[in-house]
RNA sequence: GGGCCGGUGGCGGAACUGGUAUACGCGCUGGACUUAAAAUCCAGUGACUUCGGUCUUGAGGGUUCGAGUCCCUCCCGGCCCACCA
């Protein structure tokens, strides 16, 4: 007997694989193949941590199974090496970062190695090795021929720290994604790429991949395309000429409830607008709000402030003259930096109403339909106005509560309207019938009204009725004896507003009963128009059409989509990153490098250190900076500003097609052979921006006609991460860091896998727990130990052909559907059952040998060399299950009494209910439980369960 | 506030289209081997129990012969986004 060395094994077949080459993918093969992409590494000095081993472990399990079954795969590799955190290195250190990256890169590449990963290391890249970012710039220059890379002043997210500027989506709570500084705005000329024109195909051809629908869903948010309209609004400046204000907005519909405009206060117009008397507040609000970060202006649940402008702007719908204010809730990178409030219809709106009291409409009102008694198709429609009455008590915080005995609900007081009659008188002659009580003191409207759909059965026709709500306060207690009718028809009784608002109910009279305790709220839900004139009693969606339509016949409003993703802003002032291949020639402006002059390569610098003024430490360069315009020959300056750290990673997936090619970032036939990426697993964290940016590089490519399709990955599927064993986020700080390198060396790098797939559902967060690594680890030395048995040629038992067939089944299906958890959970019930046999069969462990290979790819060669084999496991087609074995002769049939399990039953399979039920009546148990009583029912599903029902 | 996902033993987690809940691993208990310990192996391990059973998948209802799984109401947790008009 000889004991499970990991290490001995390990490196020794970690070399021969090396050697051999035996994982590298073969361009043309006429193998299907499958292209099986996993998010790069950034090689930094902390080296790569388990949450790689994650999911690294699992594709290359998968990608070492989809080997087996026969297809041509690419699995590779390669190093995501710009962006800050080697620059900050070098700041440090004073060593330049591709020293450093050089070193790292090394380290990790180890690290990889020893855990057996399977990559075809003949398409390593690294991005920042200048035969790689030639065609990251190459790229750069094709969307700027394109149109779509530009230059732009604009206010951006600035780092103080970093001395950089920062990408919206790089800014976190307002603080740098990279040092947590806290962010300000900074008026910078910056490269933008214009990943707005692809906004829509982005949403649009989702629908042709495979991606997790929260991927998808995320996606689709970010991008946060929603359709309306723009209006024209008029507004007249202080000296009296007329100004266009174009808004949008998604409710065109509410136009008669919009009751003021606000504006940025960055807003061009602002000046214009701001009268003598309002000049002060003006200036000083605008002045605060360039000085509050981001943070402050973004606050959540921040009570809304804001200041008038003194001027007005015309409601085009109805020509009414609004206040044009201003407030920082408002943003002005997002439609016009203006909006028309409709403070009953916005949560917004509304709180900037109540706070600086400004003009409330209802525009939409509210339908409740009755929910026990629903109009009837046939029944006849009829209109009816109508109040609904809170009443509350002279003294005491108590309200009236109706109990109707008839129709068995608690709500408020209701009645009609008689023609010409005012809803308030209405209102308190139904509570003086109703309920007794003569005297009121107050009654006054409740900020919102509706409409009720009922069917009337003792009428037989349906109501629309369209309900004032009322608020009565009684002035006291005087009592007039009621009819008996009205006794009969409402029993009445004071209560708290807590037990007012548990026991109506009425939706609609608790909505009611609830909007009048917080003095009115906005009503966003759905509706049908009022006071909107010839568009009353319209639907939203129609009137939104028509209200448009209208509008636009007079020039004051068209059709409008709007979008969350702003352009993204590519200008870093960094050195660490790629040059921006631009030159800028006094008479000629900008000029692309020529194709033929590419890379333009990093200069070699002694300081690293952004210069702080906006440029990067580049422009220092004087030898570098100072060239020959390509056009006209005279003196020009390169583009200072490098490439964001996503550039690198928006199209490495196409390099690894054809990684050594100098001529082009990938030969054609090639990418038309490998291209889409049929599987790309990632983090959650890169959905919304490295997978959303490299969509739009790919499709740009596409519609230059450099990639062969619309879309760069077939299917993309994430991880979860990994925390540490006090289920907190790894963190150094924290002291809860595992260190994989400490892993493999007390286990080894097939135990490391092995865990990592078990660890739990790969799609969830997950743990480390030392002991579970041990559990693993265990598994993996009995397995050893089971190969060591002695071993009986010939035909393997029954049950254990059985039992591989079932696991082969399993593991295989498990794998493809990302179950890497329960596969490790079939193979170990396999090992405990052969485990109780003294001998072994060389069939069943060779088979077994085979369908480790994708966890423990070291121990399933060495357990496959001592079964006599020769060639490497790996090589090994996988094992076709038997469908007859997986499937047993004799089934156990549960016997059920009530549903209840009283009897287990063997029985051939298949069998008729007739013999099931013959054989499952003599059994001791269930004879008791049945006694005397005959069945009243028995359901039987074949093989599976007899139910008797007594 | 919006979107998405969850809640199952002491713990991580299994359970296909509704059909024996708690697979597998960890931990724990007992035993074997050992001078002893570790390692290894074997057995047991949801709770309660008057040993007949009874109860258990966040809480409460419902549908069903049968619900962790489906429907309704509520509670709790996680992640992402968040003044986007």
């Amino acid at each position: 007997m000889s004991e499970y060395n990991h290490k001995k094994i390990e490196k020794k077949w970690q070399k021969k694989w090396l050697d051999s080459n035996i994982y590298a993918a073969k361009d043309f093969d006429k193998k299907e193949k499958f292209y099986c992409l996993i998010e790069f590494p950034y090689p930094s000095g902390e080296r790569l941590h388990v949450g790689h081993g994650r999911s690294y472990s699992a594709l290359d399990a998968l990608s070492r199974l989809k080997r087996m079954q026969g297809y041509n795969v690419l699995f590779p590799i390669g190093w995501d090496a710009f962006g800050l955190p080697a620059e900050n290195y070098a700041i440090k250190t004073g060593i330049h970062p591709s020293i450093t990256i050089k070193n790292n890169i090394e380290n990790s590449k180890k690290q990889l190695i020893s855990w057996g990963c399977s990559f075809d290391w003949d398409r390593e890249i690294n991005t920042t090795d200048p035969q790689y970012y030639k065609w990251t710039q190459w790229i750069f220059l094709k969307l700027y021929e394109m149109g779509l890379a530009y230059k732009q002043k604009m206010p951006i997210n600035w780092c103080p720290s970093c001395k950089t500027g920062l990408a919206n989506e790089e800014v976190i709570d307002g603080k740098c994604e990279r040092c947590g500084a806290q962010s300000e705005r900074k008026e910078l000329s910056q490269w933008m790429l214009k990943i707005t024109k692809y906004a829509d195909r982005l949403i649009e051809d989702l629908k042709n991949v495979d991606y997790l629908s929260k991927i998808s869903t995320q996606q689709i948010n970010w991008i946060g395309r929603s359709e309306g309209a723009e209006v024209l609004f008029k507004a007249v400046d202080t000296e009296g000429k007329e100004n266009d204000m174009w808004v949008f907005t998604t409710r065109p519909d509410t136009l008669f409830g919009a009751t003021f405009m606000v504006i940025a206060p960055e807003h061009p117009l602002v000046q214009k607008l701001t009268t003598k008397e309002q000049e002060k507040n003006v200036l000083k609000y605008v002045k605060d709000t360039k000085f509050k970060s981001d943070l402050e202006r973004q606050e959540l649940e921040k009570d809304k402030t804001g200041v008038f402008t003194g001027s007005f702007a015309i409601n085009p719908i109805n020509n009414e003259k609004i206040p044009i204010w201003i407030s920082d809730y408002v943003l002005m990178n997002y439609g016009h930096g203006a909006i028309m409030a409709v403070p009953a219809h916005d949560e917004r709106d509304w709180d900037f109403a109540k706070k600086y009291d400004l003009p409330i409409i209802q525009v939409i009102s509210p339908i409740f339909v009755d929910p026990i008694n629903p109009p009837k198709k046939d029944a006849e429609n009829t209109i009816r106005n109508g109040v609904i009455v809170i009443v509350k008590h002279w003294k005491e915080e108590k309200y009236l509560l109706d109990y109707s005995p008839k129709f068995n609900w608690k709500c408020l007081f209701t009645g009609g309207i008689e023609e010409g009659e005012d809803p308030l008188e209405a209102a308190k002659r139904e509570i003086r019938e109703e309920t007794g009580y003569q005297n009121i003191k107050e009654a006054r409207y409740v900020k919102l009204s509706h409409i009720d759909q009922f069917h009337a059965p003792h009428k037989g026709v349906n109501r629309h009725a369209y309900q004032k709500n009322i608020f009565i306060q009684l002035a006291d207690g005087e009592l007039k004896e009621r009819e008996e009718e009205e006794k009969d028809l409402h029993h009445i009784s004071w209560k708290t507003k807590d037990e007012m608002l548990n026991e109506i109910s009425l939706i609609n009279h608790k909505y009611i009963f609830e909007t009048d305790l917080m003095d009115g709220q906005p009503w966003t839900d759905e509706g049908v128009l009022m006071n909107s004139e010839e568009y009353n009693d319209l639907k939203p969606e129609e009137a939104k059409e028509k209200i448009i339509t209208e509008l636009s016949k007079k020039k004051l409003a068209k059709k409008a989509i709007n979008y969350k993703l702003r352009d993204w802003i590519f200008s870093r002032q960094h050195y660490w990153g790629e040059p921006i291949p631009i030159i800028h020639c006094e008479k000629c402006g900008e000029v692309p490098v020529p194709v033929k002059d590419l890379p333009v390569e990093l200069p070699m610098v002694e300081k690293y250190e952004p210069t702080g003024t906006g440029e990067s430490p580049l422009a220092a360069v004087e030898s570098w900076v100072n060239v020959k315009c390509p056009k006209c020959g005279g003196s020009a300056k390169r583009e200072t500003d490098t490439m964001p750290n996503w550039a690198g990673s928006s199209w490495y997936y196409i390099r690894y097609v054809d990684a050594k090619n100098d001529k082009e970032l990938a030969a054609r036939d090639k990418m038309e052979y490998w291209l889409p990426v049929d599987l790309y697993n990632g983090g959650m964290e890169h959905t919304t921006l490295h997978l959303l940016y490299s969509r739009f590089w790919y499709k740009a490519l596409f519609d230059a006609g450099v990639v062969p399709t619309e879309e760069p990955y077939k299917r993309r599927h994430s991880h979860g991460m990994i925390l540490g064993k006090d289920n907190q986020k790894m963190s150094k700080s924290r002291g809860n860091v595992v260190n994989p390198d400490e892993i493999i060396e007390n286990f080894g790098g097939d135990t490391f896998r092995t865990y990592e797939m078990f660890i739990g559902p790969f799609e969830d967060v997950a743990a480390w727990n030392e002991k579970g690594v041990e559990g693993v680890h265990k598994f993996l030395k009995r397995t050893w130990n089971l190969f060591e048995l002695p071993t009986e040629e010939g035909e393997p038992k029954i049950e254990h052909e059985k039992i591989i067939n079932r696991t082969i089944k399993k593991v295989e299906e498990d794998i493809l559907n990302f179950r890497f958890n329960t596969a490790v959970s079939t193979l170990m019930i396999l090992l405990n059952t052969l485990t109780k046999e003294k001998k072994q069969n060389k069939i069943i462990l060779s088979k077994f040998a085979i369908i480790l290979a994708p966890f423990a790819p070291h121990l399933a060669e060495e357990l496959w060399m001592k079964l006599g084999n020769t060639k490497s496991v790996h090589l090994e087609p996988w094992p076709k299950f038997d469908p007859k074995m997986i499937e047993d002769d004799i089934v156990t049939i549960v016997v059920q009494i009530n549903g209840k399990v009283r009897a287990n039953i063997m029985m051939n399979k298949n069998s008729t209910q007739k013999n099931v039920e013959e054989k499952a009546l003599v059994e001791e148990n269930v004879k008791k439980y049945i006694g005397t009583e005959k069945p009243k029912k028995i359901i039987y599903i074949p093989n599976k369960i007899l139910n008797i029902v007594i």
